[in-house]
DNA sequence: GTGGTCTAGACCACC
DNA sequence: GTGGTCTAGACCACG
């Protein structure tokens, strides 16, 4: 469901927000579909509940999530997208910062759009 | 030279960091041109210079710079693109966070690649 | 655990970085074992915290320990040597700066080969 | 006669009193020699004079060469090895520390004394 | 509790 | 002048 590295240096709550929403796009978690409760989600993947609360409250905030008290814990039934231009810089600048550290490691224009490639066709095929 | 965003959430040391390499592949500090020293830079941003200090020492680590003692810190010669596994796959890992996220802003895949050549040609253009 | 010398003319980080290497090669300490806190060991060595700190970094980043957000620092569970042609050539060089500080002691090559023999001796019998 | 590398984190005048006493061992500088003048030896690899000053009186300081005033610097007629507890040492540590940065490269015993006859090998074949 | 970052100010070696 | 090291003390995010 979500794997954690716990010497990763993203911190645990942003890799199970990240890993959550990673589960939406490539579509093996769907619209609606129930996701597992904090307890149980604490114990799947042996991390601290008050850490796996963090992720949840990060998920509701962007309105990735719906809590629904004593029912649980469901993917937003539909996401609209709307304008975010602080969001949009951030992924700007992320984009920035790959092709920066790519041209230090050789890579190319194309060798990055390949990537972006790669990456989107095993979201699609999982 | 390097601009410094005091409240993002990237610490001022990296934003250096980046900062130095995004001139360098602009083109508009050049392979051998001597950059500003650690006190100067300090002043000019004003940052401690101990966080200055970690930058270079970052920039050093990684082969960007060369410091010549008593000289100053200079751009190095002589890029040496090599392989290596731990930063491809940091590149791979930020690719796949911006088109995750990029799909809670709507934006697709054309989309991303079409900011990937903005990005490209932003870059040679200055 | 890591003994200091503050008269050395090599840097206490980097005495605390060979040394907790040390400690490992001796095998007084395991894999994934956990070493003492930044906060512990410098109380221990009476150093500044940002000193041990320092050190840490630099283990972290040789892949010779791994911190865990929170939770401490530990030795790296598996260490895989890879080819590193920097490092090398920083021992050939070590070696033969040994063996022209050698010669004008009067050791020669046999003397040399001792030493190294009783090293390992005395590092495997710890 | 000297290589110098000003990017090295070695300080010049410690490559100099290395190169030189390297020459000596050689045999490329034999006992009571000539060697280049400060000025000249500072202008044949482009040094400041006083750097090569330092040197030399390093150089004087370890009786490795005496300069008579008005005619030159020479080598040390004979070098008398004597005991120094000090710098032998400071050998032991300098191999204790290149045997545990070996290990992390995956090299054993035999590889470093392989190391050892290469250099010696090397040195005596010019 | 943990480590990471930053500031301020000091000292030192090197050139 | 340069960068490198160290101390002291503060704040913060994470778990």
């Amino acid at each position: 469901m979500v794997k954690i590295d716990p010497r990763s240096s993203k911190p645990i709550y942003e890799q199970i927000v990240d890993g959550i929403k990673e589960n939406i796009v490539k579509g093996s978690l769907k619209a609606g579909e129930r996701i597992p409760s904090v307890r149980e989600l604490s114990r799947l993947i042996t991390v601290n509940p008050n850490t796996v609360s963090k992720a949840y409250s990060e998920l509701e905030r962007q309105k990735v999530i719906d809590t629904i008290s004593g029912r649980g814990t469901f993917v937003s039934a539909y996401y609209k997208p709307k304008d975010d231009e602080d969001r949009l810089l951030k992924i700007r600048s992320s984009i920035k910062d790959v092709i920066i550290e790519a041209y230090y490691l050789g890579l190319n224009k194309n060798d990055i759009v390949g990537i972006v490639n790669d990456t989107y066709k095993e979201m699609e095929g999982k």
